[in-house]
RNA sequence: GCCCCCGUAGCUCAGUGGAUAGAGCACCGGCCUCCGGAGCCGGAAGCGUAGGUUCGAUUCCUACCGGGGGUACCA
């Protein structure tokens, strides 16, 4: 778990004083895990360390906090430790803390909240994935907001990020998917295997568009088949291997390749849309087909001696590690597996980075174990393979479930949605919910401007400050610059509550990163536009219109503490919003 | 059958060993002569069941009950 004495010289020096307390009082040194206080009123940290010393010391946990503090030799910046409840020591920061923090936030500008590491790691992150052979559905939106911003935060916290995106452009599949293109462009029906939906249809004009109808029925090399005496052309059909008897074998082929890099740059327009950008877009075609990687890759877990033969098919030995039962490379038939292309992959990447990052939906976790079991074979530390599985999300228009079968016009794009309803609302949905729980996506709700969308609620606070800000400019406020603002005049709850919550910001990116957890950031910013929102409500700025010369010069020094103090704020808000990926408006 | 996820307020969700379990929506009652009411304040309301581990369990373990998903020489 993220440590909060690494984000805060003043906790890393608390931190090292408590370990000095409990040698000086001869206790055994423990770690003092210090932890914020859910109460206000216990202070602004506290340590546990006497309750996990009761039983090894063998004395009352009291005593214990009382030995601690009786050794305990704070700097000035904790004006206050007391013992509470079983055993915790609690401690308070002088007002002093509170000044450095806005002064800190301030000089650090958008990297307030990032962290950096000594020895940075490259992540790669991989998301989405889906296949390229339709639109990209709702629930694909989920992996596209979720990963993007887990990449962020990994980012924040310290290491490298490549976003990569695998496209499945090989295989039987894209067979499929050339066909159902050819039979839709030339008007005939479709088979029970073929893809169908609006989508196809598009994809079909587009090549039209681009390469004329020869395409539909000519042979990518010319057939070698010149038309004659008005005969048609018999298709050159590979009906063996599972082809339509009316499409030529070479044509679906050609035209597959043709619509799948259609479809990607689809999926790339949406998902750019949504603020999602990859570093590289992996084509298993390319890159592990034409390349031989999936060759290699097989000769290579036969050399490991990995691999056998039964059945006339080869096998690799995931069972050694974790796995049900061994999981087929290549088929008796010769063919590799879809999972042979899994192992090359799995090897290019640990190739080019530390980490391998996998973020899965709930239909694929059958995939983690034989993964996992795949790296250990090739030689990858499994522990530098993560695979993180998302519940699925459910689309619905006013409670009631909508369709997203394949059946043409049934279904619901993710790119008509982001139409509908802005690509805020949708990463913001997805964001602020945790990868464990399956997301109700409602059309109807989402689609509202109030707080059944909290994202509204925390972009207004960000609207909210811009707004005052440009108040006191219009009005010629001197606001002078925060070195010469007396922020020891910041004493109001609501100015406290304020500047505790924007010191949070380091410490939640840190956790949120390393839990993959985008909904801690998510609530963390709401949290915090509701501490600017009661702020706002209860200390003034500027002084009312009305108020005499008296009033308005007792107002100006504390008026333009709480000036800094809400530019400060509008920097932490924006800063969590950025890592989301979410815009902090001017207006709104 | 086996595997994974979930069960917290009427509803949607936070809270991965600590003190008095938090938000929003919905409901009830307050707050604008003044910087944006998409706001603020107050009220009522909850950890599926049964065991176990621990000084301490919503959190970890086991069983059970409910809900969702997965279990291919498919791609």
């Amino acid at each position: 778990m993220a440590r909060p004495e690494l984000f805060d010289p003043v906790l890393a020096d608390l931190d090292e004083r408590i370990r000095a307390a409990l040698r000086a009082a001869d206790l055994p040194e423990v770690d003092p895990e210090l932890e914020k206080p859910k109460i206000a009123e216990h202070g602004d940290w506290a340590t546990t360390a006497a309750l996990r010393l009761a039983k090894p010391a063998k004395r009352n946990p009291r005593e214990i906090a009382q030995l601690i503090v009786d050794h305990l030799q704070v700097s000035d910046v904790i004006e206050e430790v007391s013992i509470a409840g079983p055993g915790f020591v609690n401690l308070r920061f002088a007002h002093r803390y509170h000044e450095d923090l806005v002064r800190r936030v301030l000089a650090a500008g958008d990297d307030y909240g990032r962290t950096s590491k000594a020895e940075p790691r490259t992540v790669n992150v991989e998301f989405v994935s889906a296949n390229p052979t339709g639109p990209l559905h709702v629930g694909a939106g989920r992996w596209a907001a979720t990963g993007d911003a887990i990449a962020a935060l990994i980012e924040a916290a310290g290491d490298r990020v490549t976003r990569e995106y695998y496209v499945n452009d090989a295989g039987e599949q894209i067979r499929r998917f050339g066909e159902s293109i050819v039979l839709v462009a030339t008007d005939q029906e479709l088979g029970e295997a073929h893809y169908r939906g609006r989508a196809i249809g598009e994809v079909a004009d587009t090549l039209r568009a681009t390469h004329g109808d020869e395409l539909f029925t000519v042979p990518p090399d010319g057939g070698g088949v010149e038309p004659h005496d008005g005969q048609p052309i018999e298709p050159d059909t590979d009906e063996a291997a599972g082809g339509d008897p009316r499409v030529d074998a070479a044509i679906a082929a050609h035209v597959g390749v043709l619509g799948v890099e259609v479809m990607r740059q689809r999926i790339e327009a949406v998902l750019h849309e949504m603020g999602v950008d990859y570093d590289r877009w992996f084509s298993e075609r390319e890159g592990l087909h034409e390349t031989g990687a999936i060759d290699a890759t097989v000769q290579q877990l036969r050399d490991r001696g990995v691999a056998y033969d039964a059945d006339g098919a080869l096998f690799l030995r995931t069972t050694d590690h974790g796995d049900d039962k061994d999981r087929v490379l290549v088929r008796s038939d010769g063919r590799p597996t879809y999972f042979a292309a899994d192992c090359a992959y799995l090897r290019d990447k640990a190739s080019r980075a530390d980490q391998l990052f996998y973020l899965l939906g709930a239909d694929h976790h059958g995939y983690v174990a034989r993964l996992k079991a795949a790296a250990a074979c090739l030689g990858i530390a499994p522990d530098d393979v993560e695979i993180r599985i998302g519940q699925l999300v459910n689309l619905l228009r006013d409670g009631q479930p909508v369709r997203m079968s394949k059946r043409a016009g049934e279904t619901i794009d993710l790119d008509e949605v982001v139409e509908e309803v802005g690509t805020d609302v949708v990463r913001y949905h997805f964001l602020r919910q945790g990868l464990d729980t399956t997301v109700d996506f409602d059309l109807a709700v989402v689609a509202r401007q109030s707080m059944d969308n909290p994202v509204y609620y925390v972009q207004y606070a960000h609207a909210r400050i811009n707004s005052l800000l440009r108040a006191a400019d219009e009005r010629g406020f001197a606001h002078g610059s925060v070195d010469d603002a007396d922020l020891s005049l910041l004493v109001h709850p609501a100015e406290m509550e304020l500047m505790t919550a924007m010191a949070g910001l380091p410490l939640t990116v840190a956790e949120a990163a390393e839990l993959r957890a985008t909904q801690r950031l998510a609530r963390y910013a709401e949290d915090l536009a509701a501490t600017f929102h009661r702020f706002y409500t209860e200390c003034r700025i500027l002084a009312p219109a009305d108020a005499t010369d008296e009033e308005r010069a007792a107002a100006e020094a504390v008026g333009r503490a709480r000036y800094h103090l809400a530019v400060a704020a509008r920097q932490v808000l924006a800063n969590a919003l950025g890592l989301l990926r979410v815009r902090a408006p001017e207006r709104m």
